[in-house]
DNA sequence: TCCAGATATTGCAACGTTGCAAAAACAAAT
DNA sequence: ATTTGTTTTTGCAACGTTGCAATATCTGGA
């Protein structure tokens, strides 16, 4: 439903009261109304009470591009996200900003909700306001649609995006992680475990990378992978782990473990088995992904993959300004560590 | 600690290359190098080339700040939280984006960690990339500080923060919702009810106002409030809200209630009744504020008090685009309804 | 009264881009 | 060869601001 607003007029709106209205109400100089707005110290009294009275009266407001234009054009990068309410997404935003305000970095963020259109736009930086770099994180967005052209705005890919090679990438190495997520829960002698996670439907690699991770893990303990164990999904939310186990425990099947892909498909797995009357980590044993804050306060304690966000971010910045200090660099992937975070939910 | 980053010269890397240089480069004008940046459609296919060529050679990038100058200002907000990866605000910020993205506006998002000095610096435009306007919530800030230059772009108040009468502000009916949440913990025949969250050491008033709301509720009920079930906290954060029910418990408080300033708190204090072997709600009913979805999917779920927060974020905005438009608008304080979400936790 | 030395105010130019409208180059038709 | 119409390219000006350097005004001391 599109909804019309009262139209802003910024033509009207924004430009219109420029220093030149307010010299001319105050009778000074454009130059003495610039020098009243910025503090200059030698303005007399008089003159800048005059020049304040017109800015008030005027409702003067200055014009961020052209004050930007003048004294040289601050870093701006536009962080791309599919959703900033998603926990993890929101950590990793925490993380961004801070770094970009330590290196006086202005940062714009930006939200897809995972839709291919919107996506497409802003990798190109045709929509929004422009930026000097852009690091994004895709959704839909499939590897061989990345085509940019050569004004475009350098961008830093965040997440599995495997084997582009024309655009920057920082992201964990998922299937090793999967991998040992998987292990962990077959050292604690499960052996129906269900993965929960893959997005069949999506051309993000992600699922993919996480399912292979825990089918090499079923292997090397001699374990064949069932399919009717993997368990795909929607979305990455509570709500569809929650869905996805009922229906694991609906169809009857028996299960000792669960490898969810995010930890928000865990804690909604958790409700389920807990409204199951399913006793974790006793009945079945639950594994996430992401480290979420809300993981250390669950009941029980949601044990997890964890990256470590604030080097995760501190790589793409890096990146980022690499790129920016020079435009002829090759393309570069880079990895995040990570380490298994064990709590109650999977327990041995 | 004081990073130092290999320093980016913006003066050399922004602005070097221009739209002249690359003309020079292709020997053409510069008028049609803007052309072929612009996909303007009368570009032979031969200068095209030759234009793109010298682009992609000399890594040359669109200068923001004089696009937007000469286009026409586009309306930039700047969105200032304590921290965007409490699960409250990340909603906030996510039902906020769309809606500016509606309108066509640009949000900046920035971080204080609820800090002073960074509070103040941002209140009046000083640091951060300049915004036509500002929506502020504010934690450390007192309302007295609350004075402003006569050029500083407008703001809007986030939340509680009575009686000042000199900027917009948005909130909830704190006094009215905490009054409702309490009540409804006496309705279910709960009559020892401890509060969680007041914060003694800010001048933010929220605290202070569901603390009044639990008291008026307590004493509608004919009971005398107990100071001793009053826990001060000193963030709001899960850790906070579980340290402070381990305190009533190991103090050997005898509570069948707790009403709980924010979800993230009642999330920890539930987290602390589940290992110290209290059931809720059978032993122990909670309550909370502010409705993030983890409440949803918690176990058992939580009962909490419910803004709503797309109305909340309409409501700033358009209170914006008021007094852009109108910078003698007198200044508005305007209440976000809300209703309480009974689920388990608290059931009867 | 006049001159130095400070303080207060100003005009000009430029930041990099694009709208406008005119000019140049080209192709097709007479 | 000339006209007509179309495609391609260009020069000029302006967006609103501030750095620079110059000028105007004031203060107090000789």
């Amino acid at each position: 439903m599109a909804i019309s607003y009262r139209p802003l007029d910024l033509g009207e709106l924004m430009t219109r009261v420029t220093l030149r209205d307010v010299a001319a109400q105050a009778e000074v100089s454009v130059r003495t109304v610039s020098n009243v707005v910025n503090d200059f110290p030698h303005v007399a009294p008089a003159t800048r009470r005059r020049v304040q009275a017109a800015i008030s009266e005027l409702g003067y407001r200055p014009n961020i591009a052209a004050r930007q234009l003048r004294q040289g054009q601050r870093l701006t990068i536009s962080l791309v996200l599919p959703e900033i309410d998603s926990p993890y997404f929101a950590e990793i935003a925490a993380h961004f900003v801070r770094a970009a305000e330590q290196r006086d970095w202005t940062v714009h963020i930006e939200q897809t909700d995972g839709e291919l259109a919107r996506e497409r736009a802003m990798l190109n930086g045709t929509h929004g306001p422009g930026a000097d770099g852009i690091v994004f994180s895709p959704w839909s967005l499939a590897a061989n649609e990345i085509q940019r052209g050569p004004s475009a705005p350098p961008v830093v890919m965040l997440g599995e995006r495997p084997g582009t090679g024309l655009v920057d990438r920082v992201a964990v190495d998922s299937v090793a992680a999967a991998r040992q997520a998987t292990a962990h829960l077959l050292a604690g002698g499960r052996t129906r475990i269900a993965a929960i996670g893959l997005q069949p439907h999506l051309s993000n690699e992600t699922g993919r990378l996480r399912t292979q991770g825990y089918r090499e893990a079923l292997a090397a303990a001699g374990l064949t992978p069932d399919p009717a164990l993997e368990m795909p999904v929607e979305r990455l939310h509570r709500p569809d782990g929650a869905r996805a186990m009922r229906h694991l425990l609906d169809r009857g099947a028996d299960i000792d473990g669960v490898f969810c892909f995010t930890d928000q498909l865990a804690l909604g797995a958790m409700h389920t088995l807990a409204a199951a009357g399913r006793s974790v980590p006793d009945d079945v044993a639950v594994i996430g992904f992401d480290d979420i804050e809300a993981g250390r306060y669950s009941v029980p304690t949601l044990s997890t993959v964890a990256p470590d966000k604030p080097r995760l971010v501190e790589l793409v910045l890096d990146c980022l300004a690499d790129r920016l200090a020079d435009h002829t660099l090759p393309a570069r992937e880079r990895c995040v560590p990570h380490r298994l975070e064990i709590r109650q939910s999977s327990h041995p």
